[in-house]
DNA sequence: AATCTTTAATAAAAAATTTAAAAAGGTGTG
DNA sequence: CACACCTTTTTAAATTTTTTATTAAAGATT
């Protein structure tokens, strides 16, 4: 396994034949890991590397115990191939997903599979200076109940919300230590790589990896939650910008002299277009004595969320709908500057907003036929996000394999 | 010579080896054309070959002519090494700019230097519905003048305004033609490689090749003439989008129920910060009565172009200064736009108006500080751009280098 | 000025990869 | 059901690349 873990330091001493063949060992890993299965020919021709070779590898790769022949693939007219895989229990990472309320975390295996119930956890940031020994206990906990050998978990990712800063491993907004680092702290622990990234750049990632963004080179996917996020595959890449925070789309100016937002100015698209957003539209139109399913919320003396307004908007409630497609025109306003600026060729909108589906997707395409290019705006398919509760976790390990395996 | 311009399918037949070869003389090409002269000992390392293998293509490019000895470069403290570079009459390049109003070209040389005078033709795009022809005309003759082998040029690249498809070689908003393209049209008379790309992507490039953009990995290139014009460079890879239109910065929304602008929408960015702007601008302050030296102009007959304010800025006069100051405020409003989503670590400022320097960025600094989060505006650096008239032609020769050499 | 250290270029030896050819295993057809 | 045809795998030979050692040249040190 050491093979996957080498530091950049000790590559760097490695001689040229064995750092090709290294690097080479890692993709055909990081190759099985994302597309399955593959026979020897399959990966001669994707890795650009002559049969013999590949086939000499692969066998180091058996021996090591990271991959096994898992039977024959189908023949097209000729010899069925021998497909190889990676071996179930070859590797195990754990995917770390911190977001405001609660924290999730689970350990995959090789194959991609969640091998431990997913365990959440509320914590809430806002309540906690440093929540990072206690995180650090679950994780402890959940390797111990997992009975992996310890020496086979390869590495950690972590996403949580804020900016991040992915190349230092420093988060900057939620209990920002002094020289230190959720990241940093979790990498001396475990003696282990940690990534660690912005929760919208790691869904971004989940979709490219496992959702609709799949073979995709220029893709946004934005995310409607309480809060308005985005991460942006530019040239098949996670865009993360100069210091790692570029996508912060809630953030850009669109009102004049407008609301006072999270971040401290005014009139970010966040505070017209978000969840936050929406309640706050279905507070004022209540108070001012709207006809609405939500007043029954309010009397029964319930927080109003967001989902609440969605749901009542799916189940036919007008003023839900109505604000719903407020909140939808100022978005497809946000949009149509991305699709200006990117001209991209998929915009996948998630989170629990994006569960009102068409009220959204309707004033969305209204504004983008007043605010765009139609020449550009005809590139540009917008489909909502269809990825599972567990995105996160999922995406957070994508990073780490990314980055173990990238060259 | 043979080994620049065989094409895709050509590449596809032969072997595995022979193909390395062939891409590895490409990039020794393509990294001496772009760095000068170097020695053996530092394009192993770059290219990451060894020190035989890259001593023996580059004999082999030696007998092809392409590349000479160029004596000694200085001793770090032991042998000198020998610097190899291209030969000055390896391969030549046309360029032709396509501007609205004039179009210009000239042939470089293997060393990037331009052989032939700058050739400006006046050719108003709008008056023309194909003025393809008149451009042929004009470069047959600046070819057979110029006295080159015919063989020896391996490359056309053409910039023009407007919305262009680099990957097709089609463009659309000048003299679109049925099934064809000015690119495809040169392609079929030359028998050559003809790249296409928008003006202001090319800037970019220029930016990214030659100018303050070089070494930068996350830079955006604003172009601030009669219009306003962007290009990215993302990843260290100049960002086309989906399609190839990427970069409208002049055409996001900005202004609700704003000025009319070219492109048939209303309130754009360009409609409130580009040089047709101050000219608007200029023209409603004169005529309610304001106080400039401008008014000399006005009185005697001439036409009021961005340059003639920019001077009279440059000479003190407030009116000037203060519509630049406004033109610049909604500029740096857009910028704030672009920080917030692309973290770029450097932006630079080009075009005419970019010339009124410190009147134009001081106001967009103002509007930074008012419109994005400070820990992302202090990450990106804004700079006015050094590069001379000519950068277009060279920016489109740049373009036929990447587009010839990469692999 | 002589010697030592560092770096570059070259040549020979060793290792690795590719190519080519053959074998093996399947599919489809007359 | 034999036979042609196709594709994958295996094997061996050929080729290429890298490594190592050597020589040459320049700068640093004593």
């Amino acid at each position: 396994m050491d093979f996957l873990t080498k530091s950049e330091k000790v590559l760097e001493q490695l001689s040229n034949v064995e750092k090709k063949k290294l690097l080479l060992k890692r993709r055909i890993v990081r190759y099985l890991y994302f597309h399955g299965s593959k026979s020897a020919a399959e990966i001669s021709k994707k890795l650009k590397s002559s049969i013999p070779t590949i086939t000499t590898i692969i066998n180091e790769l058996i021996t090591a115990n990271v991959i096994t022949e898992q039977g024959q693939g189908i023949s097209s007219g000729g010899r069925r191939p021998i497909l190889y895989g990676l071996q179930n229990n070859a590797f195990y990472i754990l995917g770390i997903d911190i977001s405001r309320l609660s924290t999730k975390m689970a350990i995959l295996n090789s194959k991609l599979e969640i091998i431990t119930p997913v365990e959440s956890y509320s914590i809430k940031l806002k309540n906690y200076s440093n929540p990072i020994d206690e995180i650090y206990q679950h994780a402890i906990n959940l390797i111990e109940t997992s009975g992996i050998k310890p020496n086979s978990l390869i590495g950690i990712g972590i996403d949580m919300p804020g900016l991040v800063d992915s190349k230092s491993g420093t988060n900057y907004t939620y209990f920002n230590l002094k020289n230190s680092s959720i990241a940093l702290s979790f990498q001396e622990k475990f003696k282990l790589p940690v990534f660690i990234e912005n929760d919208a750049k790691i869904r971004a990632l989940a979709e490219y990896r496992y959702g609709q963004a799949k073979n995709t080179k220029n893709t946004l996917i934005i995310h409607l939650g309480w809060n308005l996020g985005m991460g942006m595959i530019i040239h098949g890449k996670l865009l993360r910008g100069h210091s790692g925070f570029a996508g912060e789309f809630g953030h850009i100016p669109m009102i004049e002299n407008g609301i006072l937002c999270n971040c401290g100015k005014q009139g970010c698209l966040e505070t017209v277009a978000s969840g936050s957003a929406l309640v706050r539209l279905a507070k004022e139109g209540l108070s001012t004595g709207k006809n609405s399913t939500l007043n029954n919320i309010i009397e029964n003396g319930e927080e109003l969320i967001p989902k609440t307004i969605i749901n009542a908007a799916n189940n036919g409630d007008q003023f839900a709908i109505s604000i719903i497609s407020k909140v939808g025109f100022e978005l497809g306003k946000g949009i149509a500057i991305l699709i200006q600026l990117l001209n991209p060729e998929l915009i996948i909108l998630g989170g629990r907003v994006a569960e009102a589906n068409q009220y959204l997707l309707t004033p969305i395409e209204q504004a983008l036929n007043h605010y765009s290019i139609p020449k550009l705006r005809n590139q540009t398919k917008i489909v909502i996000s269809k990825l599972g509760v567990n995105a996160n976790i999922l995406g957070s390990v994508a990073m780490v394999i990314e980055n173990i395996f990238e060259k």
